[in-house]
DNA sequence: CCATATAAGTCAATATGGCTGACGTATTGC
DNA sequence: GCAATACGTCAGCCATATTGACTTATATGG
């Protein structure tokens, strides 16, 4: 808890240190969706569908809802890109096992193509910042991240790491 | 450079870790861009506003083209987003001193009141994850951002202190 | 068994924020 | 003086988000 040193060159140093912080991530962000776009957009989609096959593909046989509740939109936003995505043979729907009202999604063959292609730039970025910054800078992203995320995802993401 | 054990079960953990430094970016972003879409819905502004109001507010006397230079929009989408801030009295033009070609940019005291607001809950989200973290953390968190960013930006930003 | 809740889909209207392309204006600088 | 530059603008298009209302199918608890 203790501040250490609240004089105001403390605080100007604080005010700067948060904008490079804020800022950082904007650059960064706006860096890394900057790649798979230009893929995206060759395909005649957005970065709506890349969220869309990223999740689906990391939690195959996820529910609507649940990818509702990790997008954070609404399902009418959702309803399109994903019907698009289910008409064009990129991702399957089965009812569920237990629940026969959800409908679990899955890639196919050729969205799990897709998957590796619009998420392989990225995750090559990624692994060129992890490599060029290092191993104890790369627990400390993780560390920030997970501490800019809500609490109950944070949770959940954060969960067996941190304690 | 050498590759450490480069055995199948270390490429999956380093797809499993590639795919959470992802995810991570993903979520905090969304998290932190959720809060201040609240206050500016309020005042019937976007996000887009909220980045101009940003760096002009970070670079006073910033010209249109280098602000164009940071948010990698076109100059059309900039223009509707910049014309009703200055249209609304949070943003002033003059031109430039020496090219009086230029429209300087600076925020209005309605401006520097609006930015202040808009990204208090953000600096103090950033704040909080700091702390939280650790200074080590936050010197990672901050090396990582960097590799992630074009090489042009990198070097502006980056500049001074990674050698 | 029935009532209610839940999972998901759908129709319609609207707003935001990107884009391309074309064209205009003032100013700079060779 | 003329080309390049900094900026603005008009027009149209597209992707992605929103709210609100309604439907269908299934689950579940009293």
């Amino acid at each position: 808890m203790a501040d250490v040193l609240p004089g105001s060159h403390q605080l100007f140093l604080r005010e700067e240190e948060l904008r490079q912080g804020i800022e950082l991530l904007f650059y960064a962000y706006r860096d890394f969706t900057a790649e798979a776009d230009v893929i995206l957009a060759k395909l005649g989609f957005g970065r709506a569908h890349h969220r869309v096959i990223y999740f689906v593909g990391r939690y195959p046989g996820i529910g609507v809802g649940e990818l509702l509740g990790i997008l954070h939109i609404t399902k009418q936003s959702l309803s399109r890109v994903l019907g698009e995505l289910v008409r064009k043979g990129y991702i399957a729907q089965r009812p569920g096992p237990t629940d026969r009202r959800q409908r679990r999604l899955e890639l196919t063959p050729a969205g799990t193509a897709l998957e590796r292609q619009l998420s392989e730039t990225q995750r090559q970025r990624v692994a060129n910042a992890y490599r060029a910054a290092g191993a104890a800078a790369v627990e400390g992203y993780k560390r920030v991240l997970l501490g800019l995320i809500n609490e109950t995802d944070r949770a959940k993401l954060g969960g067996p790491k941190p304690r």
